[in-house]
DNA sequence: GGAGAAAGTCGAAACGTTTCGATGCGAGTT
DNA sequence: AACTCGCATCGAAACGTTTCGACTTTCTCC
């Protein structure tokens, strides 16, 4: 059928009769270009169907893909399905794309596959890795060999900029709160700690081994505070089936928690969930507090006692690291406050 | 700093004593190389910190990219929050990498910018858009400028492959369900219509200008089953705060219908949580049904009557279609059934 | 009217691969 | 011993741009 080859630059020289070297000038919109020679050479263009200069070719050519990765959790569902993540990727995605950048998703290898995956291959400038671990974080050793620069979020590493907030004083302010209401038996649902992990109660060293950041992060501040959790829970994902499978466990616990600290306001929606079907009134029988700052609709009039964070800065903090990456600054390193929300899922402690 | 640029092939070739072209064979995995060979030319290439073959010179020279463009809501968050949208992304990007692809967002450029967005210039060799208008889809337009082989979820276009699901006969199924159940004023909750509108009643000729597909195909199920809905309230977008917005205005019209039918369990969800904030009783003052069959944990113990649709599945059918027409066959066309599913959110009418 | 600057256009050299046809060589066939 | 065949390796030609320095014009200013 189409035996005809796409045209090319050289093409469309020919037919305008001027220069390959014109041609390119008028695309890339370097060096100065009459605008009666723009007209001939975008009417050639039209003329032959021609499509723009070959992003490939480009690519090559200039050294410049436009093309940003970005490293998240192996299953889409569990990455995205968080509304935080979902609107810092979405001001992360328009930043970038009125940078003329496009966003590659890269799902984080999981298994220790040895052969090279897109991670390895794709062709991008420069990548974010969206949730990574403390040491040892592999994304980052196969980005490093490449030579790309990295910006991280949630965590940092030598020469890679990064975006994180401060989660274990703010962690830390919820817990005080919780004990100035008199609590002191308070059970922790945690986000994964890595991603072998199933939802369960954690015994013995809850810090024991590779830790994700903001898992370790935020259960630093229990012990930053001087408290221990009655019980500890691991959840596989920020999600309210998570949430709701966790508060089970960690309320029916033979310690009798009256509050739990929970490290995700969906996880926290998911407690809140458990506890109604447990028969227990929230914060009378049980206070909970979350982390994000969302808003669910689904759970109102509930509000959760939480920390917020501003979601759209972050995207636009990590849209800034980038930048500065590719015009070869030197690695940003920005950190985001969290506030305090007081909500009506938090009260005085009472026995039960 | 790093006065020294990255080592080629070349080098890699120049260390080890052989040819370039075994070099690339090695790395191509094409033509037969000797064992030993192999591991000599892997001893030079890591002994240099040779880091693989330039993925922009691959893509130049084999004309292949290795990426996959999805063109999206402008705004990820209406996007990608909802869940079924999600899971199929999930199937996508899982079957996609598994076959070396990566997947690039592309917003689908909302105004009509003169300057080329990534649409018309990301390195791509296929694209997939993920939700469509029945005609003149400018973002089908663009790529076919290009050349690039392009699927369409929900809809279809000449020469483009596509994964459709029979919504406008489920659709009919859940009214004639409602109609055999004695409701005559029936309201309906709509998927937007196409970029531009607001939540809001829709006065006049619902099926007037160009639409989504979705949204077009599931009005057009109360023609087909010859009734008129008595109130038809367009959203902007499937989430549940359009969804309880939404159903405020619907259940508190002058017709006050007794049922609901919602282009998405998202909205049916929250139209189930405006009807408990007016004090209505579901499903015994106003029947409700949803679209999809999402697991919403949160509605608990409310299920929705709804058609369910397989996420997976579809996922797994766009993949099959980016890699028929990447192999150069015709391009397919599925088309996914949805099965009924009588929740309790729908009962005998009862005037209220 | 001529020097100098600015504007517009052009040639040619990369960029780092893949790929195709050619080459050398030892093993098997007649 | 001459011949074919398959394997392993090699040389050279693309792939379609960007970019840099050089080359004409035309304009400005004294």
């Amino acid at each position: 059928m189409s035996g005809a080859r796409r045209p090319t630059m050289a093409d469309v020289a020919a037919k305008a009769g001027v220069s390959l070297s014109t041609v390119s000038l008028t695309y890339s919109g370097a060096g100065p270009i009459s605008p009666d020679m723009k007209a001939r050479v975008e009417k050639a263009a039209s003329d032959l169907g021609y499509a723009g200069p070959s992003p490939q070719a480009r690519a090559l050519r200039s050294g410049r893909t436009h093309v940003v990765g970005l490293v998240i959790h192996e299953r889409l569902q569990f990455a995205l399905r968080d509304p935080l993540t979902l609107r810092v990727l979405d001001a992360v995605v328009g930043d970038l794309g009125d940078m003329g950048l496009g966003v590659l998703l890269i799902p984080s290898p999981t298994t220790e596959s040895t052969e090279p995956g897109l991670l390895d291959t794709a062709p991008m400038d420069a990548a974010v890795i969206m949730r990574t671990r403390d040491h040892g974080e592999p994304a980052r050793e196969t980005l490093e060999r490449r030579g790309l620069p990295v910006t991280i979020v949630e965590g940092t590493a030598p020469g890679a900029a990064s975006v994180t907030i401060d989660d274990t004083a703010g962690t830390a302010h919820l817990i005080r709160h919780l004990v100035e209401l008199g609590h002191t038996r308070i059970a922790t649902v945690t986000l994964p700690r890595n991603s072998q992990r199933e939802t369960a109660i954690v015994e013995g060293d809850m810090l024991a081994g590779p830790l994700w950041s903001p898992t370790h992060h935020r259960l630093q501040a229990f012990s930053d505070v001087g408290i221990e959790p009655c019980v500890v829970v691991e959840t596989r994902a920020s999600l309210i089936e998570e949430g709701i499978a966790a508060g089970h466990m960690a309320l029916s616990h033979v310690s009798r928690p009256t509050a739990v600290v929970c490290q995700s306001d969906l996880l926290a929606g998911g407690v809140v969930l458990a506890a109604r079907e447990l028969g227990l009134q929230v914060p009378r029988d049980v206070s909970i507090t979350g982390f994000d700052g969302l808003d669910l609709a689904w759970l109102a009039p509930m509000e959760l006692t939480t920390m917020t964070q501003d979601a759209a800065a972050k995207g636009h903090l990590i849209a800034q690291c980038v930048k500065a990456l590719l015009a070869g600054e030197e690695p940003p390193a920005f950190e985001l406050h969290v506030e305090f929300k007081r909500g009506k899922s938090t009260a005085v402690a009472r026995d039960r």
